[in-house]
RNA sequence: AGAGAGGUGGCCGAGUGGUUGAAGGCGCACGCCUGGAAAGUGUGUAUCCGCCUAAAGUGGAUCGGGGGUUCGAAUCCCUUCCUCUCUGCCA
């Protein structure tokens, strides 16, 4: 969430920011954040005014009863009845306040940066790159849910049988192929410098909450009842969380850090004719990188990390190109957003295999998230995170862009991985 | 899952109701000592919310989390989470 400091000294910039991310009332929510913030501060005062007459007293009371006064001690503990009836309504309302306000800024979204375009949806989304030639199937090519079927690599009907719509069951060369990607990805990560990590697939609230997924979207993800845990939309939710109430060393920056996960999401009310076979799904498989940098590297970062993502699909020769989310298209807590789009060719359509984004100081003041710099002052740092890459739709175009009538190619990185060059 | 033990500062570790935000040690930073270093020695060394602000200073909160008893709680009670040991179960 935003810090009210944020709000109080650059207030213009964020209204703009959050006007621009098509974000209504954007000045009266503030105000009434700057408001309630006020009125918070001067219960906290009264309050501690309060704490500091009754904690006297109790001294005074303790020093009485060591001499032995106790009829003293006995006239001072009224006092002290009063102060305490006191300070514990003050406490309840200063509560109160805190709650109002940490919820209102829950309601905020991050502020878009500056370079933004403006724009209300994804038609306003900025194409500032495009890489690759797109294919041109053979008369008849197939679209890739046809492909699973010709070939049996991947089964929609099993994965429904023994669990539902949307979890598919991936056999044989198709089961290969989603490991060879998994391993093809990270070992590509780890050369690029990052750490690699395995972190659990199951994360508690709080985690949700840091990372800005709860409470606003607690319908897209599963939840366990059983210690109250949630399976995770994304590997984005437990890595950025292991640094949650973590103070960093100037020099231990950057983090970066990269992980496969198994990802879960409800997508309730999602599903149509547009959604069919791999291009969404309840289950899928993703490796995620998350960066963690000083506020005046992030930008750079996050071009690094475009650059990373960008690398990954020429490798595996797909077309693709990169859009630059327009405010309206904007997630709710990321200040600048590149989607990376394949061409799936048989679909003729751009499918989004990775959204690199920069949250800045968003996540980092939910997860207190700071290093102490040379000042000794305490800073949020920025964080950022992308998918390198999202496997079904990679899978899609994999299959659907390289078929010919007979068999499916494979691109020549993946074939070590793979131990085969093509299927059919 | 059952029984027991325990959760204190960056770390170790004292502390069972009254200037304890917390002894002592380690670590770390700076200074002294030294030709230089080690050893020694001195000082400092948490976070959050406020007030005042140029700085200094200062009030409050925090001993896993939440609640309670009390004039006063790290210390007593309740509750919850977590860790360890034994038993059970299992990959």
């Amino acid at each position: 969430m935003l810090q009210v400091s944020q709000l109080k000294e650059t207030k213009h910039k964020v209204i703009t920011g959050l006007l621009k991310k098509r974000f209504k009332n954007a000045e009266e929510i503030i105000d009434k954040v700057l408001d309630l913030d006020q009125t918070r501060r001067e219960t906290q005062v009264k309050l501690d005014n309060v704490l500091a007459e009754s904690n006297a007293v109790a001294r005074e009371i303790g020093q009485l009863m060591q001499k032995g006064e106790k009829e003293t001690a006995t006239q001072r503990k009224e006092i002290s009845a009063t102060l305490k009836a006191s300070s514990k309504s003050l406490a309840e309302t200063l509560q109160q306040y805190e709650e109002e306000l940490t919820q209102l800024l829950y309601t905020i979204p991050n502020t878009a940066h500056s370079d933004v375009p403006d724009g209300v949806s994804a038609d306003d989304n900025e194409n500032i790159f495009q890489h690759g030639e797109l294919p041109v199937l053979y008369d008849g090519a197939l679209p890739h849910w046809e492909l699973i079927k010709k070939y049996d690599i991947i089964d929609f009907d099993l994965g429904n049988k023994i669990t539902g719509a949307g979890f598919p069951v991936y056999k044989g060369k198709g089961a290969r192929l989603q490991r060879s990607l998994i391993n093809f990805f990270l070992d590509e990560a780890v050369k690029a410098g990052y750490h690699e990590v395995q972190p659990p697939i199951l994360v508690n609230q709080e985690s949700g909450i840091a990372t800005g997924q709860l409470p606003d979207k607690e319908g897209q993800m599963y939840h366990i009842p059983e210690g109250n845990l949630y399976l995770i939309p994304t590997a984005e939710v437990p890595i950025t969380n292991l640094y949650r109430d973590v103070i960093l060393s100037e020099d231990q920056l950057p983090i970066k850090n990269v992980g496969y996960t198994p990802c879960f999401r409800r997508e309730a009310g999602s599903w149509g004719a547009h959604v069919r076979g791999l291009n969404r799904l309840h289950q899928f498989d993703k490796v995620e990188i998350v960066q963690i940098h000083h506020p005046e590297n992030s930008y750079q970062a996050l071009e690094g990390m475009l650059e990373d993502v960008k690398r990954l699909l020429e490798k595996l020769e797909l077309p693709y190109r990169v859009l630059k989310l327009c405010g309206g298209d904007l997630g709710f807590a990321s200040a600048l957003t590149y989607d990376l789009e394949v061409y799936s060719a048989a679909q003729e359509k751009w499918l989004e295999v990775s959204s690199v984004s920069n949250f800045e100081t968003y996540q980092s003041n939910r997860l207190k998230l700071r290093f102490k710099g040379d000042d000794k002052k305490m800073t949020l740092l920025h964080t950022l995170n992308g998918s390198a890459l999202a496997l079904p739709r990679i899978m899609a175009a994999l299959l659907e862009n390289n078929q010919s009538k007979d068999s499916i190619r494979f691109p020549k990185v993946l074939v070590p991985y793979l131990g085969f060059e093509s299927i059919g």
